[in-house]
DNA sequence: ATAGGTTTGTGCGAAGTACAAACTAACTGC
DNA sequence: GCAGTTAGTTTGTACTTCGCACAAACCTAT
C-alpha cells in the first residue's frame, strides 16, 4: 500500500527546496539559523502555541509570542489556504467593543497521524487527528517468541487496515515502542519479554512499504509528548513522564524539547541504582530501582505480607483497600510510594523539573496516590525555597495517551512542530 | 570603582535599539526568532565554532557552520573592526595552489573577562582573555563563620584590585560559588560549610558597585564551562562534569548548550539516593551519593582499614600507594571508584550522555582513578550495541577550570555565545 | 618570464523574513 | 449617526543569507 498524494510535510510552508534541509544536516557541530530555517522554526512554534494554548486569535497569538501581530497574519495565512488551520465563528469577546477575533485553530479535515503502540505481544494502531481525536482504532496481538515474518505480516496488515480508513495520505507515522529503542536509526534494540522484535529495524520496513515518514521510540517518551500534547503537560516547558508496571521508564521534556540521549537512549531509568549491592534485577546488575519499585516487587511483598490474591496486586486495588481500612494495604501502599519517590527524588536532584506526570501502576491508583509520592518525594528531596512539586497521573484511557504521543512524535520530528 | 568606557557587550553586533530584547523576554512560554536575535544566534555561534576548533580561515568557518563564505565575511567583518578579532598570518596551506587562507582568532587584546572562584573560607579572583589565558591572579581568605560586611569588603577589594588591572573595561563578571545557587536571581541560597554566604544577592551588589555586567553559577557548572571552553569538553555537544571532595556536584552540557534546571538549580547530584534508608548524610537525608563517594567516607574508611594518616587521605595518595604495592589501598581504590561510579551509572541512565570529567579529588588520583572508575560504570550500566563511555580527568591547574568557567559564564549569558 | 589553474575573500543584487505605520473592518455605547 | 475600541490587512523598510561574478594571491608547467 503506497500513497499517492502525499501532502507537504511542512506544514503550511510554501516552498520546499532539496537544499532546504543541507544547511541543518551539515553534519558539524555548530549550525548558523538560514533565512528558510528560521521560517520553519517560526512557523513551528506558532503551532505549538496554539496546541499550548488551544483556539486563539491572531491577536492573542502574537502577544503570547511576543511578536507583531503582521508576523502572525503572514505565518497563519498560507495555512489558513492550505487548511490545515481553520478560523472559527467570532467568538463573543469580554471586552466592550471592537471588532470580534476569529480564533484559530487545527482542521479536522486535516491529513491525520498514524499511530503505533508496540507492547510485549500487543499492537495497537490508530489515526490521530491534528485535534488529538483518535479514529480507526484497533488491537491485535503477536506471538512474542515467535517468527519475525509473522510478526511483521500481522503489523503491516493491522496498520494498513487503520491507514486505509484516512480520507487521505496521513502526514506519517509514529510508532511507540517497549524495551530500547535507538530511535535515531529506527531499530528496536531489544524487548526482554518479546525477543521477535530485538534488532528490527522497523522504521525503514514500515517506512519502505507505506511510502510515509515514519519514527519510533520507546513507549515512555511517546507517554511524555502524549502528555504534552493534550494532557496534563500541556503548555509545560519542563517536566517528566515516568511511567512504572512491570518495568519502569522515564522521560523529559526539558525547556520546550523532548530529551533524547545519544540514540535516543535517554530515561532508562528502571536500571539506576538506589540500594548499591541490592537485590538482583533482571538486567544482571543490583539494587536497580525496578527492583523496589515495579509490579513484582510489589507482588511478592503482598504475598509475604499475607495479603489477598498478590499474584493480581495492583495500586488501584491497594488504594482501595487501604481506604477500606486494611493496615496492611495502607502499610504496603506507603512503602511502594516511597520506593517510586526515590526514582523521582533522584531526577528532581539531577534534573530540577519539578513536574512529574506518572504513568502505569501507580497512576491506576489515582491522585490519591500521586499524593502519597508527592509528600515522600517532598520529605526525601533537598527543596529549595518557594519550589513546588506537582505530581499528576494520567492513567486514564487504556493506551490513548502513548498513540497521541507516537502520533505527535511525527509533529515533531517530521514536521519540525515543537510539541 | 565604576567602568566608564564600557564595551558593547554585543561581541559584533552594530546596533543595539532598546527594543532589542523585548521579543525574547515578552515573559511568555513560546517566542519566534526575530531579524535582530537571528543575527545574535548566529554571531554567537560562529564564535563557539572558533572556541572549538581553535583559529580557522573563513572558508573552514563557513565549512563547519555549513553556510556560504559571504554570510561568514559579513559575520566577521565587523569583529574585526571591533578588534574582538584577528587576521592571522597567512599559513601555509596544505593545498596545492592557491590564495593562502588568514585564519582567524580572538584578540589577546580585547576585553578580558573577570572571574571570581568562591570557595568556603576563600576567595580567588582573576581576569581572563578571550583566548583562555589567566592573568591578574589574586587569592585571600574570609571567615565562614564572620560578618557578612566583612566578607563583603574582602570580595570588593580582591575583585577591585584585579580588575584595576584590566588596560580597559571588561566585558563582564563571572561569580563560580560552592554551595546552593539560584542562578536567575543571582543570589547564594546556602552554602553549608560558608553561612555567612546564606541569602547573600551576590549579583547585584557586584553589578552595582562595578557597573560590569556579572552572573553566578554553582562550582560544577563553572567546571563544567572551563572543561568545554578550553578543556576535555571542548567542542564535544554533550557531556557531564562531576566534582568530588568534601562535597559532590555536577553540571551538564546538552545538546550544545549548559544545563540549568529551574532556577539553576539542576546537578545537585550529591543529594541523590544510591542506598536506601543508608548511611545518614549532612542533609539529614540517609544514603545520598555523598555518604559513599565523598572525602569523609574515604578518610573514615582508611581509619577503618588502618591505613597511614587517615585524616589527609586523597584519592592521590591511595593510587601512590596501590602502586607501590598496597594491597589495602588497592582495595580500598576499588571500593572508593566504584562507589563514585555509582553516581555516574545513574546520569548515564537518565541522561545517556557518554562523556565525563571528573575534578576534585578523584581527578587528583590521575587518569589511573578515571579508567578505574570506567571500568566500574561499564559493569554497572546497561550497555548499548557500538556505545562507549568516556571519563577523563582536569585536575590541574588549581581553581584555573573554574576561574576559566566563571568567565565563560559570562560569554555565555551576558554575550550570547553559546559555549 | 609567462600562461593557466586553484583557492581565498569581497561586492552586489535577489529572495525571504519580521517589523512599523497606516489603513479597513466590525462591533459597542451614547 | 458618530466616536471609541479592537481585529486584521496592506504597504514599505530593515535585516539576513545566498548565489554569482570578480579580484587577489598562490602553485605548476611550459
Amino acid at each position: 500500500m503506497k500513497f499517492e498524494n502525499q501532502p507537504s510535510y511542512s506544514l503550511g510552508r510554501r516552498t520546499l527546496s532539496t537544499k532546504d534541509v543541507a544547511p541543518g544536516e551539515a553534519g558539524t557541530n555548530v549550525t548558523l539559523i538560514s533565512q528558510l530555517t528560521l521560517g520553519a522554526i517560526n512557523r513551528g512554534r506558532v503551532l505549538q502555541a496554539l496546541y499550548d494554548n488551544g483556539p486563539k486569535s491572531r491577536v492573542d497569538l502574537a502577544r503570547l509570542a511576543g511578536v507583531n501581530r503582521t508576523t502572525i497574519t503572514g505565518i497563519v495565512q498560507p495555512m489558513i489556504e492550505e487548511k490545515l488551520l481553520v478560523e472559527g465563528d467570532a467568538a463573543p469577546s469580554d471586552v466592550k467593543g471592537g471588532k470580534p477575533a476569529r480564533p484559530l485553530f487545527f482542521n479536522p479535515d486535516a491529513p491525520m497521524l498514524g499511530a503505533v503502540l508496540l507492547l510485549p505481544g500487543k499492537i495497537q494502531t490508530c489515526l490521530v487527528t491534528l485535534t488529538g481525536e483518535i479514529k480507526a482504532h484497533m488491537k491485535t496481538e503477536f506471538d512474542p517468541l515467535g517468527d519475525r515474518d509473522a510478526f511483521l505480516s500481522v503489523m503491516r496488515e493491522t496498520l494498513s487496515s487503520t491507514l486505509s480508513q484516512a480520507p487521505q495520505a496521513p502526514f506519517g507515522i509514529g510508532v511507540a515502542s517497549a524495551g530500547m529503542i535507538d530511535s535515531d536509526n529506527g531499530v528496536i534494540l531489544a524487548v526482554n519479554l518479546a525477543p521477535v522484535l530485538t534488532g528490527l529495524p522497523l522504521v525503514d520496513l514500515l517506512q519502505e512499504h507505506f511510502s510515509l515518514p515514519v519514527v519510533i521510540d520507546h513507549h515512555p517518551r511517546a507517554l511524555l509528548v502524549g502528555d504534552r500534547w493534550f494532557g496534563p503537560g500541556r503548555g509545560l516547558q519542563t517536566f517528566a513522564a515516568i511511567y512504572t508496571g512491570e518495568v519502569l521508564g522515564g522521560a523529559f521534556y526539558i525547556e520546550g524539547k523532548v530529551y533524547r540521549g545519544l540514540a535516543g537512549s535517554g530515561g532508562e531509568l528502571g536500571h539506576s541504582v538506589v540500594q548499591i549491592d541490592g537485590e538482583a534485577c533482571n538486567c544482571g546488575k543490583r539494587g536497580c530501582w525496578e527492583t523496589v519499585a515495579a509490579l513484582p516487587w510489589l507482588r511478592r511483598e503482598a504475598g509475604r505480607l499475607g495479603l489477598r490474591d498478590p499474584g493480581n496486586i495492583t495500586c488501584a486495588r491497594l488504594v482501595k483497600e487501604a481506604d477500606d481500612g486494611s493496615k496492611a494495604a495502607d502499610a504496603l501502599l506507603d512503602r511502594y510510594t516511597r520506593n517510586v519517590a526515590f526514582g523521582i527524588v533522584n531526577l528532581q536532584q539531577t534534573l530540577s523539573l519539578n513536574s512529574y506526570v506518572l504513568h502505569g501502576d501507580v497512576a491506576g491508583g489515582g491522585q490519591m496516590a500521586a499524593e502519597r509520592v508527592r509528600q515522600h518525594v517532598e520529605q526525601l528531596v533537598m527543596m529549595r525555597p518557594n519550589q513546588e512539586i506537582s505530581i499528576t497521573v494520567n492513567g486514564i484511557g487504556e493506551g490513548h495517551t502513548a498513540l497521541r504521543g507516537a502520533a505527535g512524535l511525527v509533529l515533531s520530528s517530521h514536521l519540525k512542530v515543537v510539541i
